[in-house]
DNA sequence: TCTTTATTAGTACGAGTGTACTCACAAAGT
DNA sequence: ACTTTGTGAGTACACTCGTACTAATAAAGA
């Protein structure tokens, strides 16, 4: 009877168009009615998938959540390789990963002062813990991880490099000039094996 | 003739009573009728210091870097500490610094979509680096920096470590669970001296 | 074909926004 | 005492916001 069953890919659109939303106008253009606009549908229609902004705002951070993971995932590498691959998933090398990240760090600032959305982007945040513990147990594990360190201390010191690599290159303008991002990474992992 | 020459003392005010309310209640409460009633003073009154709202946010990039640069230039402190000292006015360890570190990362986010305040912004990344640079030119001079490290490069992994620890500190709520947050700092300065 | 449903466009409301005024008051210098 | 000036309170305009409706349209299942 009804006239279509979309209801996830129609969500999906929408949060997607947030994201876009939120890359080129910030914040304040997050609104009904602009992102309605950029998903290309009636802002009543978007109202009928998201009954509120909020839910709205919460469902970014978990479709960003979603899409970094499933890039993780869809790595097929093993060691180093894999650690890189991993890390340079959550740097703005290309315009997609700059997207989600600007996205992420406009709601997350957002959730500073909105308790409501600090869920969410806890969630988000103990994720891109987890994948800093797990590179240094796959150093270990390849034997490039030297026994004299303390793996505790150095995923976290990872994680803060990382957080702050991908601030550099939030802040500093478009892709071009943040190439040099990756080779800071590999170099501190480089270290990792050594002393 | 006139009723009084205040002026700076009443901008200065105005600048630190929208600080507090960008901490509060974040970017959207960043309007001119919030912080006059923050200021405790008329509309009317605010726009005779700052007579758009972009003047007072940019005036805000620039009070934040006023009072770091002046409280980092108030310590009597050499070498090592002098280091340590330098960098922990970047964390937010105190409410004041968590107040500043707030208003700058909210402010920071809107600069991405708003080009009129890159400037201010860029200024203020500018000093945090300066600030990296010269920790590491002190610990060289003291000793404490073993000759086979590259000085570039410890400073531009001390500055994002510096600033992953800081977001790290602002994420995880208030300042008591931060508190391990220099530990990681200061382990890393060590390790600067050994291999 | 008929019925059911999703989508659309449009409108409405109350609130908040930046900006721009006016007018009365209070204080300081001459 | 008088004049000049900053301040305060208030008002106004045009806008956008979230949210909530309506009525009309289009498409799919029965």
């Amino acid at each position: 009877m009804p006239r279509r069953i979309d209801a996830e890919a129609r969500t999906a659109e929408i949060a997607e168009a947030s994201l876009r939303v939120l890359e080129r106008d910030g914040l304040a253009g997050l609104s009904v009615r602009g992102v309605a606009a950029e998903a290309g549908i009636a802002a009543a229609s978007l109202r009928r998938s998201f009954a509120t902004q909020h839910a709205l705002r919460e469902y970014c951070l978990q479709l960003i959540e979603d899409r970094v993971t499933a890039r993780i995932s869809a790595l097929e590498l093993t060691g180093r390789a894999l650690v890189d691959g991993l890390l340079l998933q959550l740097l703005p090398l290309d315009k997609e990963r700059r997207l989600e990240l600007v996205a992420q760090v406009q709601l997350g600032v957002l959730s500073l002062t909105d308790n409501r959305l600090r869920p969410p982007a806890i969630r988000l945040s103990e994720g891109v813990d987890r994948a800093c513990h797990a590179a240094v147990q796959i150093l270990i594990e390849a034997g490039l991880f030297n026994e004299q360190r303390d793996p505790g201390y150095e995923a976290q010191r990872l994680r803060a490099l990382l957080d702050g690599i991908a601030m550099r290159g939030l802040w500093s303008g478009e892709l071009p000039a943040s190439s040099h991002m990756p080779g800071l990474l590999t170099r501190h992992l480089d270290s990792l094996a050594n002393p």
